[in-house]
RNA sequence: GCCGAUGUAGCUCAGCUGGUAGAGCAGCUGUUUUGUAAACAGCGGGUCGCAGGUUCGAGUCCUGUCAUCGGCUCCA
């Protein structure tokens, strides 16, 4: 599209615009590189000792609206690299130096060629260059291929948005530099458009959320990236888990149950060890000398029960599943709300097949992903993580190769919505990993379906075929909703907290008119009939206004809340108050008790969502 | 782990250049007996993340540490 290669070309001069209004407000600067991002763009520099924070950004804005106003042409020129090279040493910009000493020697300035073209296989075809570009706006000249904007007038409405560190191309042995990000779009009504969607997503952050609607607490004597699930986001997780394992059991896997430590020994068979050592918690016996870990996954356990019997080529496909926590010792830097932590709850499952079976497993699970998905009102799309060629891959290539191309056949017959990732496989073996696209149209990793031809060679898992000969299974690897915590940190955004009947920790509500004796009788008679329906319901019969109690119950997001005074007790009709997003339906007004109990009961057991998950304008709060 | 920022009552936040902590909501008590998004009054609540240091004196300055946030790196 046009439009969006309009956008694209503004973003990157508006990283040249913050480049020069930093080389013109701090003349030693050191540049990295300025790319465009997702609505937006951002410039690396290295600033020595000075630190920027978000105050300087006014000063830095004004100085690029400057610049925007000299309306500078952007020059393009050329140099023959040997000069481009003796330029940047001149200019004092080492890293510019280092990208054309890259492009003089490999051709290229991205990491992944740049090891390739070290080991002598560079596949792109790109020679040496002989010659680069240059932009010049007013007094700043780039490194740059271009294109620009015909002048610096014709950026459209910016925001200086964040500052962060960032290492020199992208390893963690490089220099840090300082990032700054900004937000770009043609017009400023655009711009506020964006700006009022982060407002939307801060409102929705599942931390925030999860704090109002106590789901959820950390403790400092705990530690960190180890969350506490209150009642009330038990009931969430364990809602989501169970329609997950109605699915897994429908499908025909068999629930097992393993122990949360092992030796460590399981994970040097595994290939764990030495690929995620350094993540494992470590538990010491102080009666054995035995090294003992947290199991940080659960696939080697199951493998042990699948070779704890002789199996036939009759019995497969074996499959099991369960719902159990894995222990990650994660970077304290990484860590966030539920979204990494270092307690990880995955609704897991292995199926050993034959080969022949891996279309009908996997075309099984991809069908369990998308009822799964469906139901929780989100869209799906899958990214094939292949292999690249780097060496940090197990097992033999010509299986790898086998596998990918078993996972592009599968994509394609199952009509999966998909594109192709290289590097983003699992050690051993290639992966379909789906992303949801949420409310606020941003994506997310979610479940995750995996060929494994490695692990049952080292854990040397056979079956017997029917010519009597010893045969690999392969293992298929799968999560539905993946982590729980993880996926609650997606859901919770979302939604907004305002879960479909058959999620919300609280589905209905009783309010008292009064707090005499009669009317509070009447509520408990309610919540009792609840009970028996297995709904979740509660009672408000505190002290306080009609209208107060309303508006807890809204800011509680409590899907259905049913007001009781007189009226209601004479007529035995109730006039039950519908959540503002929930969808209403004619009819649903004046009913009996009974009447109103069952349909909710109905509408949670089958899952129903009347929940429109869109942005809702802060319904909650005007 | 790395760079930067932040840490004051359960929550959201105020507390100027160092002089010994305050609001709203929530909670509790009382009055009120309430009709679909906030009745009124009173009360309780903080070793200012933690540990050192500077100072006559530290919420305020310095150092360390823990935690959180924004990124980077990593993610079986």
């Amino acid at each position: 599209m046009a439009d969006q290669d309009d956008l694209y070309v503004m973003r990157h001069s508006l990283a040249h615009i913050l480049a020069t209004a930093i080389q013109h407000q701090y003349p030693n600067a050191k540049f990295g590189v300025g790319p465009v991002v997702d609505n937006g763009f951002y410039y690396d520099i290295d600033l020595g000792d000075t630190k920027l924070s978000e105050d300087d950004f006014e000063r830095l804005e004004q100085e690029m609206r400057k610049i925007i106003k000299a309306d500078y042409p952007f020059e393009r020129s050329e140099k023959p690299i040997d000069e481009a090279i003796a330029w940047a040493k001149d200019a004092k910009q080492p890293y510019k130096e280092e990208l054309l000493n890259d492009l003089k020697r490999a051709g290229t300035t991205i990491a992944k060629e740049l090891d390739a073209a070290e080991l002598g296989t560079i596949t792109n075809g790109e020679a040496a260059v002989e010659a680069v570009s240059f932009y010049t706006d007013g007094d700043f000249t780039d490194l740059c291929r271009g294109p620009h904007v015909q002048s610096t007038g014709k950026v459209g409405a910016f925001k200086l948005q964040r500052i962060s560190g960032a290492y020199w191309r992208g390893n963690d042995k490089n220099p840090q530099m300082q990032r700054i990000y900004g937000i770009a779009f043609s017009t400023i009504e655009q711009l506020e458009k964006q700006l009022h969607l982060l407002e939307e997503a801060r409102s929705r952050d599942h931390r925030k959320i999860g704090r109002e609607m106590d789901l959820f607490v950390f403790s400092d004597r705990i530690g960190s990236g180890l969350p506490l699930f209150t009642p009330r986001g038990t009931v969430l997780r364990e809602e989501l888990s169970r329609f997950a394992e109605s699915l897994r059991r429908d499908a025909g896997f068999d629930r097992v149950a393993i122990p949360h430590i092992t030796k460590t020994e399981l994970y040097k068979v595994s290939g764990h060890w030495d690929k995620f050592g350094d993540e494992l918690f470590l538990v010491q016996s102080q009666e054995t000398s035995d090294q003992f870990a947290l199991k940080p996954m659960n696939c080697p356990h199951h493998n042990e029960i699948f070779a704890s019997l002789p199996r036939s080529y009759r019995d497969l496909p074996i499959k099991y599943f369960e719902t159990t926590t894995v222990y990650r010792d994660e970077k304290t830097g990484e860590l966030g709300g539920l979204s990494r932590v270092r307690s990880i709850t995955q609704d897991d499952s292995h199926a050993y097949c034959r080969r022949d079976q891996i279309e009908a497993v996997v075309a099984g699970l991809i069908n369990d992903v998308h009822t799964l998905y469906t139901t929780l009102g989100m869209t799906l799309r899958a990214r094939l993580s292949f292999r690249d060629d780097s060496n940090k891959y197990l097992g033999d290539p010509s299986l790898w190769n086998e596998a990918q191309e078993t996972i592009r056949n599968l994509a394609t017959t199952n009509e999966l919505d998909y594109f192709e990732a290289a590097g983003e496989a699992a050690f051993y073996g290639p992966k379909i990993d789906f992303m949801a696209t949420d409310a606020l149209e941003r994506e997310h990793q979610v479940a995750t379906v995996q060929l494994d031809f490695v692990q049952p060679e080292r854990f040397n898992l056979v079956y017997t075929a029917d010519d009597g000969s010893e045969q690999r299974p392969v293992i298929v690897h799968c999560a539905l909703l993946g982590s729980i915590e993880r996926f609650l940190s997606v859901y919770i955004e979302h939604t907004a907290g305002r879960f479909p009947v058959w999620v919300a920790p609280e589905q209905v509500r009783i309010i008292t008119v009064n707090q005499e004796d009669k009317t509070v009788a009447f509520a408990e008679n309610i919540a009792a009939q609840a009970k028996e329906l297995g709904l979740r319901l509660v009672v408000d019969n505190s002290n306080e206004s009609v209208g107060k109690k309303i508006r807890a119950a809204e800011l509680a997001k409590v899907p259905y809340t049913v007001v009781i005074g007189e009226k209601e007790m004479t007529s035995e009709q109730v006039n039950p108050r519908i959540r503002k997003d929930m969808v209403v339906n004619e009819g649903e007004q004046l009913c009996s008790v009974e009447e109103f109990l069952k349909t909710v009961a109905n509408e949670a057991k089958a899952r129903v969502s009347k929940t429109s998950l869109g942005a809702h304008e802060h319904a909650d709060r005007k």
